[in-house]
DNA sequence: CCACTATCTGACACCGGTGTCATAATGTGG
DNA sequence: CCACATTATGACACCGGTGTCAGATAGTGG
C-alpha cells in the first residue's frame, strides 16, 4: 500500500475509483463534481496525505500565489546586523501575505552582483516587493529595467518625481514636520540634523525637508554647520555626532533621520557629558523596538509597519490583478517619550 | 518580434536555429553542446531576456532549490512585535540560503490552525527549518507527524531526549553556567531567575539548569521563591520582576532567560528604585541588538546567530542529500557589559 | 415514448522544461 | 575504404497537475 515517494492525483483516482480529472476537480471543490464523489476523494486524499504538487499546478495555471521580497541595505553596512526597522517590515509583510493566502520568498541583496529580481520572470513569484532605503547602488536604473520588462512590483520608500513605479511609503516630509513642530513646542530651536541632507536617500532628504521647512516657516534658518551626514546605523550616528561635538558645534535639539542614528547620537552626547534631554532634546525616526528600551526612552516619529506591510501586499496584488492602483502615503505619528 | 508573454525555450530555439533540447542543454552548460552553439544560444537568450521557468524545471527534476522557514512564536505574544532574536536568526538564515544558492520561503505560524508544514509535500521546498521556542501548542506531536511523513527538516532549539529529529541549538545549559559563573565571580550569589523553570520550554529549562547546577556545585542552593515565570517579552519580564518585588523577595543578582525579559526586569527594578548594577546585577540571554543600546548596557549570553543560520541551512542540505548528520550544539559566549 | 436539458464524468491536450535514445556527422586506425 | 569511436543534435516521452470537450446518465415535459 505504501508507495515509494509522494502520492499523486492518479493514486487518489485509483483508490477512489474515479478518474484523475475528477480528483483534481473534487479537491478544488469544483461545483461540477457530485457531493458523494467529492467526499470520497477528500477522504482518500487525506488518508494518503496527498498534497497538490505546486510546481505542476503553477506550471499549468501560470501563476504561483507567491510574492517575492527583495531586501537591500546600504552596501556599507556589515553583514551581521540588519536594520531593525526593515526586520519589522519583514514581519508585517510576511503576516500580510499569509493573510492573503500568498507565500513569501525572501532574498537579501547583500552584494552588488546578485540583484535577483528575476523571480517573476522565472515564474517563481507573481510580483516583487522592494524594501530598502533607496540609495542602493544603481537602484534607479534597475527599477527602470523592471518597468521595461513589465514586472509587477511595489517599492517601499519615497515616491520620486517622474518615476512611474508604484510605491508605498511613510509621509517622510510630514514626519519631519512633526519632529520640527515638537521641538518648536519645546522651545528648542537651535537644531542639529543627522542623516543625509542631500538627495542621495530620498527618504532622509524628505524628512530633512519637512523639518527644515517647518522651522523656516517660523522664520528660523537651520545652520548648515549643524548638519552631519550618516547612514542608518548606530555607529554612523555616533561618529557623526562626535564630529559635530569635536567641531564645537552647539545645539539644544537634534533630529536624527532614523532611530539607529538617534541612539548612536545619544551615546555620543552622553559620552561628551551632554545631558539628554536637558541639554539636548532628541527626536528619532522609525520607532524601532529598541527605541522604547533605551534610556532615556527615545521620542520618535513612528512609521506604522503593520499597515505598511498590508498596503504593500494589497497594492501589489491589485497591480497583479491588473487594477489601477495609486501610490500610497501613510501618515506618520509622533511618539513622545523622554528625549 | 515582441511576443505576448515571456519567452520560452522554444522561442530561443527558433531564433537560434537549433532544437529546443539543445537550448536547454546549452543554457545549463552541458558539455554535450558545441562551444559555438552554446554561445549563440546564450546570446539569443540574453536578448530575449529569457529566464528558465522554475515551475517546469522543478516539476521535471522533482526538486525546488528552495527551503522553507516556519517561524512560530509563543501564541500569547501579540501580533505586532516579533522577538528580535528570531528576526536576527531570520536574517542569517536568509543569507546562508542565498550563499548556498537556495531560495527561502518564509511563513509565520501566528494562529493555531494554519500549521503549514506542507511545503515539502507540495514540492514547494526541499526541506523545512523550524524556528521558535519549543513551547508552541502541540509542537511535539506535530514534529512526530513530520518524522512519520519523512519530511526533511531541522529544528532550532533544544535537543529533547528520545526525539530523533535533527536540531541545531545553542548550548543553553552551558550558557546558564556562564551566567552563573560570571555572577559568582562578582560575588553575587543571592540570585533570582526569571523565565521558565519548568520543562515547558526546553531552552529556558536548560538555561535554568545550567545556572542552578553551577551554583549548587559551589554549595549554593537557589531559593524557589526567587524564581518567576515569564515568556520572552519585555512586558512579561517587567511584570514577573514587579511581582517578585511586590512579594518582598530580595536578591542581588538576576538571571533572565532572554534579553527581552532582562530589559523588562531592569525597567521594573529601576522603577522600584533598585539600582542596576549596584544593587542588582543582571545577565540576559540572546544578545539581541537592543541589548547594547539599553542603558546600562546589558551583560548577556550571546548566541551566535550567523553561525546558527549557517548550520541550520548546511545541516538541512546534508539531510536532503541523504548524508548522515548529527545535531549541532553551538558554544555560547558571555558578553560582559555594564549590568 | 421521444426530444431535450441538466448533471456528472473521463479522455486528452497542454503548461515548459529535462533526460533518454537514436541518429547524423566527423574523425581515426588498420 | 571500412569498422569503429567520438561528438553534436533532434525527436520524444515525461513530470503532475488544469481546462476543454465529448459523452454517458438521469430527469422533465409534451
Amino acid at each position: 500500500m505504501k508507495h515509494k515517494g509522494k502520492a499523486t492525483s492518479f493514486d487518489i483516482a485509483h483508490y477512489a475509483g474515479v478518474s484523475q480529472s475528477t480528483v483534481s476537480r473534487a479537491l478544488r471543490n469544483s461545483p461540477l463534481v457530485n457531493e458523494e464523489t467529492r467526499r470520497k476523494v477528500h477522504e482518500v486524499a487525506a488518508k494518503l496525505n496527498y498534497k497538490v504538487d505546486k510546481n505542476a499546478s503553477n506550471l499549468r495555471t501560470q501563476q504561483s500565489s507567491t510574492l517575492a521580497l527583495l531586501l537591500f541595505e546600504d552596501p556599507t553596512t556589515d553583514e551581521s546586523q540588519i536594520n531593525p526597522f526593515f526586520l519589522s517590515m519583514l514581519g508585517s509583510i510576511t503576516r500580510a501575505c499569509s493573510k492573503e493566502g500568498y507565500d513569501l520568498l525572501v532574498s537579501f541583496q547583500s552584494s552588488s552582483q546578485d540583484w535577483r529580481a528575476d523571480y517573476e520572470d522565472s515564474h517563481r513569484a507573481d510580483g516583487i516587493i522592494l524594501l530598502g532605503y533607496g540609495d542602493y547602488l544603481d537602484y534607479q536604473s534597475r527599477l527602470q529595467q523592471l518597468l521595461e520588462q513589465d514586472t509587477k512590483f511595489v517599492c517601499w520608500g519615497a515616491k520620486v518625481d517622474g518615476r512611474p513605479d508604484l510605491t508605498v511609503s511613510c509621509d517622510n516630509y510630514g514626519g519631519g514636520q512633526l519632529a520640527a513642530q515638537h521641538l518648536i513646542d519645546q522651545k528648542r530651536t537651535d537644531c542639529a540634523f543627522i542623516g543625509d541632507a542631500s538627495h542621495h536617500s530620498p527618504e532622509f532628504f524628505a524628512r530633512y525637508q519637512g523639518f527644515k521647512d517647518t522651522f523656516q516657516a517660523k522664520g528660523i534658518q537651520l545652520n548648515e554647520r549643524k548638519i552631519a551626514n550618516a547612514i542608518s546605523t548606530e555607529d554612523s550616528g555616533y561618529h557623526a555626532t562626535k564630529s559635530l561635538i569635536a567641531n564645537n558645534v552647539h545645539f539644544n535639539a537634534l533630529f536624527a533621520a532614523s532611530d539607529l542614528i538617534a541612539i548612536g547620537a545619544i551615546r555620543a552626547l552622553q559620552e561628551a557629558g551632554i545631558a539628554v534631554p536637558n541639554d539636548v532634546r532628541v527626536v528619532g525616526f522609525d520607532n524601532i523596538p529598541a527605541a522604547s528600551y533605551v534610556s532615556p526612552a527615545l521620542t520618535t516619529v513612528q512609521q506604522n509597519t503593520t499597515l505598511a506591510g498590508q498596503m504593500l501586499v494589497s497594492n501589489l496584488l491589485s497591480l497583479i490583478r491588473g487594477e489601477t492602483v495609486e501610490s500610497t502615503l501613510l501618515p506618520p505619528n509622533l511618539i513622545v517619550r523622554n528625549t
